[in-house]
Order: structure tokens, then sequence, then C-alpha cells
DNA sequence: CTTGACTTTCTACAGAATGTCGAATAACAT
DNA sequence: ATGTTATTCGACATTCTGTAGAAAGTCAAG
């Protein structure tokens, strides 16, 4: 046997070219293999049948819809860019903070501020209302 | 060829096994692979040439030092379990914020007020500063 | 110096995840 | 029916992690 899956220590990551094909699919919304295909390979050498493979793994793995309708398949997001960020932190998080809560703040808000300095705001009144909702929430102890 | 390490999307992660050797060293400090083997193992069916080989594979990912002094090696953590989280999470925070910010955030708070809610104080505090730090750091704009 | 116990390194395999495709099969239009 | 395109299958390669036996190195006791 071998170890546990990664996912039960630190979320789901995707591979480059998971990633590249789900970007893809955000950005493009339902499209047929050969339109991934077409959109991924950018003068680069790749098969057609890797990037048809690719999206079957994904579709497994839930991240990926196919639709069969009228014409081709259609592959298409099934968690928006959002929601698939939040899941995948999560897990993530969870993971890590395991290890250890201090420090992994630190990062958080030195990476925040380095990709996002507007959204420290926007942090700053999630963490007054979620203070809030802890406060009345639970009268216990 | 296979895929670029995971190393440069998702940070890097440790297994099962790899993180609970860690967690060992971190509360033990130096100390012999015997040592380690004894305080790993835990009723279970391990061998000692296991407990081994993952703290020589940590070594190489400079994740552990060998010191190799008067007796026996000795293992100990290069990094406090603090830095490592941090390194970890950076890695982590950037892969996905490059994915999308929106989000992150929430899960964030969320996973924080879950598992230490003490510490949203002290995130409350660090983004304060940071927002001091960046309002006057660069009066550009 | 030889033996034996213990330490450390070497070598190897197994299973999962991901990248990569060719071949086979299914569908469809002509 | 036939050729083209779409889908699915099956396979192999590489890396990572868990697992551990075999081999080599160390060192104290006889």
């Amino acid at each position: 046997m071998a170890r546990k899956s990664r996912i039960e220590t630190y979320g789901s990551p995707l591979g480059p070219l998971e990633l590249e094909i789900m970007e893809f699919l955000w950005a493009s919304g339902a499209s047929s293999g050969r339109d991934v295909f077409s959109g991924i390979k950018a003068g680069r050498e790749i098969a057609l049948t890797t990037v048809l493979t690719v999206l079957e793994r994904l579709a497994n793995k839930g991240l990926v819809e196919k639709q069969k309708g009228a014409g081709l398949i259609a592959f298409s997001p099934a968690l928006s860019k959002e929601e698939f960020a939040r899941t995948v932190s999560r897990d993530v998080f969870k993971g890590i903070l395991g290890i250890s809560a201090s420090g992994l703040c630190a990062s958080f808000v030195d990476a925040l501020a380095a990709s996002d300095p507007e959204e420290l705001e926007r942090l700053s009144e999630l963490i007054e209302s979620k203070k809030k909702e802890l406060g009345s929430g639970e009268g216990k102890k």
C-alpha cells in the first residue's frame, strides 16, 4: 500500500496541464474537446488525445461536466473559478492550520497584500462579522 | 517527461508519514534515527529503515538537517514549525491567488475561525499593521 | 583481531497521480 | 458503404511517497 491520498492531507491540487485546461474552460465556458485542444495548444507539441484524456480525468474528479447534447460533447467547468479556489483553499488551510496557525496568518496577509491590497479591507470586514457570528451564535461555555 | 514538480504549482506538501516525522522532530528537537523511530512507532508495524529512509528524503528536501557529531547522527528540523508553515503557505497562497483571490479570504477566515478563533484577533492586528505599512511605506499613487 | 550488535546507506518494489498517446471503436455525413 | 471526425481504451513514462530487506560501515567486548 502506498500513502493515503494527498487529498486527505492537503487538498486537491491540480497538475499544470489540468490547471491550464481548467483556466481555459473558466475563460471560455462550455467547449468541445477540440476547442480546448486548440485553445490550450499554443505552438506547443501536444496531442489531441492528451487533452481529451485530461478532460476525462477532470470529469471524473467532478471538476468538469460532460454534456452530450446535439453535436459534440461539451465540457464545462463544474465549479466557478471562485468556488474552486474556495474548495481547494479550505482543504489546504485545514491541512496547514493543523501544523501551525501562527505564521500562516502572517504569510496570508503578506501574500494578499502583495497581490491584492484592496482585499485587505474586505478581509477586515470578514473578520469582524465572523467574530460577531462566533460571539452570538454560540453562547455556550 | 512527466509533469512539472507539484512544488511549482501548489507548494510543497508532505505525505502523512513525512509530516508525522516532522511533527516529532519539532516536538523533540534533534533526535537519532532510532529515537524518531521509537517516537513515531506507536503499536504500529513500521520498519526502522522506513523511518530512516523518510528522514533521509526529508534531509534531501532541506527540511531536516543531519548532524554527524560524536555518537549517532542527529536529525533536526531545518525550519521551525512556524517557518515551515509560512514557507509552505506562501507558495500555496501564491498558487491559489493566481487562480482567484475572491473566495480565498472567506475560506481562510472560516478555516481559521473553525480551528483557532483566538487567532482572528491577531489576524485583525496583522491586517491593520499591514495596511499602515502599505499606506506609509509607499506614498505613491 | 575477530565477532557481534547496532547504525547508516543502498537498492528496489508498490501504488497513486499526472502527462502523454496510439489504437480501437463509435458516430455521422456523403 | 466509405471516409472523416469524435470518443473511448489501454498503455507506458515519470515522480512522489511508503515500505523495507540487503549491504556496508562502526565500534566495543573478548
